[in-house]
DNA sequence: TCTCGTATACTCGAGATCGACTATATGGCT
DNA sequence: AGCCATATAGTCGATCTCGAGTATACGAGA
């Protein structure tokens, strides 16, 4: 049994759903819905179909019944097993205690900004700024209507932990355009400024270049 | 041409090497590998090549030259096309000001932690803490490096930007930590703490009365 | 009455991803 | 001389993921 562990959130939130009463894959997915999942959690059809199959498959969830109404398909309904639930509680603990390697993609463009030029860096910046400063907005809206319907703290406590971290983001965002544009991320060599991170060979070939010759000129 | 944009970042990666000399797959693994590029983008033998296939058949990078030596296997030495160039410089600053949606795994656990008890969730929690705290430590390790070989800010500033956010996550965990200590996340509801999600019954009761209409809230 | 939008319920195939594997060369150690 | 670890260079097939598609029902408005 529980051969090896499926890796998709998505059966996490399918096996949480159902260890509070048994559903059809189409119920579960609007449940989600309901529950504002989705926002944590990418849902998408086809891959909670394959992903119901593949927990099936390893004996974490077993079909209850099949009903049909009117001539709408078939719809199978699952219940976890005793495995699943055992399953269901130890990934649950490791997904809090052991933080996953993750690749989230701004630290990875940060890697490259040496192609971009420090003026338009700036308004880069600044555009991000507000879409972060929009997104928060929007979550703390979500725990005000949350508050006022009478939820409780823990139903909410994924915004508030992704509001703390844009928020960090945000400080961090300023600091770091400060620091462009106070030039101390660009200090002077030879009379150049060393922010172009590309080579010498390379900045030749771009001059060259017919298109190029001016979209990464410095200040 | 340039018909739709390959999303993997590892293409990103690509280019910007690229950008800066012509190689084969072999030699852009290498190099990668020497620049720490994989601490920030997955790098995978397997998805390098499909990558490299990807954008050949976008025709954003074209082969220079098929050499042999000995009797390896040919290596193809690829370049960037202009249109290459301009994807390329396109794609960096979209990531730059566009924040992408992702789905980090913990604020997905925490959707679920009604699941845990409060005393071994604060176990947990302090696990993570531990965890978080040792990759902070080796990162900044790789920063003081950087600094000892007279590197400059802007080519670790993807590690600056992951220690601030580890950073913020530890001083969340911590503040999380106390709440659930002293009690203000498990309050009393008709003699029963509405934290532990134990029996199905009673989760359904609290989902029942308490999520009805969460899915207004965010889009 | 006809049709349009939405809800119900799932299927499918194209493409992405990954880890494991293949095969050769080189240098150091016993 | 023989052997193993490592570097070189890339291939392959099994999953996984996704968006789009299929098919039915149903109520509201033109």
């Amino acid at each position: 049994m529980a051969a090896r562990k499926i890796s998709n959130m998505l059966a996490l939130a399918v096996l949480s759903l159902l260890h509070e009463k048994p559903m059809h894959p189409y119920e579960i997915s609007a449940t989600m819905k309901e529950r504002g999942i989705p926002d944590v959690i990418k849902l998408n059809n086809g891959s909670l179909y394959s992903v119901v199959e593949a927990l099936l498959k390893q004996g974490w969830i077993i079909p209850l019944e099949t009903q049909r109404e009117g001539r709408h398909p078939e719809r199978t309904i699952y219940a976890p097993t005793e495995t699943g639930r055992v399953g269901f509680h130890d990934w649950l603990r490791e997904m809090v205690y052991e933080p996953a390697k993750e690749y989230p993609q701004f630290p990875a463009a940060l890697a490259f900004i040496g192609h971009i030029p420090p003026p338009e860096m700036i308004e880069l910046l600044e555009l991000r700024i507000g879409f972060i400063n929009k997104s928060i907005a929007e979550r703390r809206a979500g725990i005000e209507f949350a508050r006022g319907i009478g939820l409780s703290r823990i139903f909410v406590i994924e915004s508030e932990y992704i509001i703390h971290q844009l928020d960090s983001e945000l400080r961090w965002l300023t600091a770091f355009k400060e620091d462009i544009k106070n030039g101390s991320l660009t200090e002077q060599s030879e009379g150049e400024t060393i922010w172009h991170m590309t080579t010498p060979a390379d900045d030749a070939q771009l001059q060259n270049s017919k298109l190029q010759s001016k979209g990464t000129t410095l200040p």
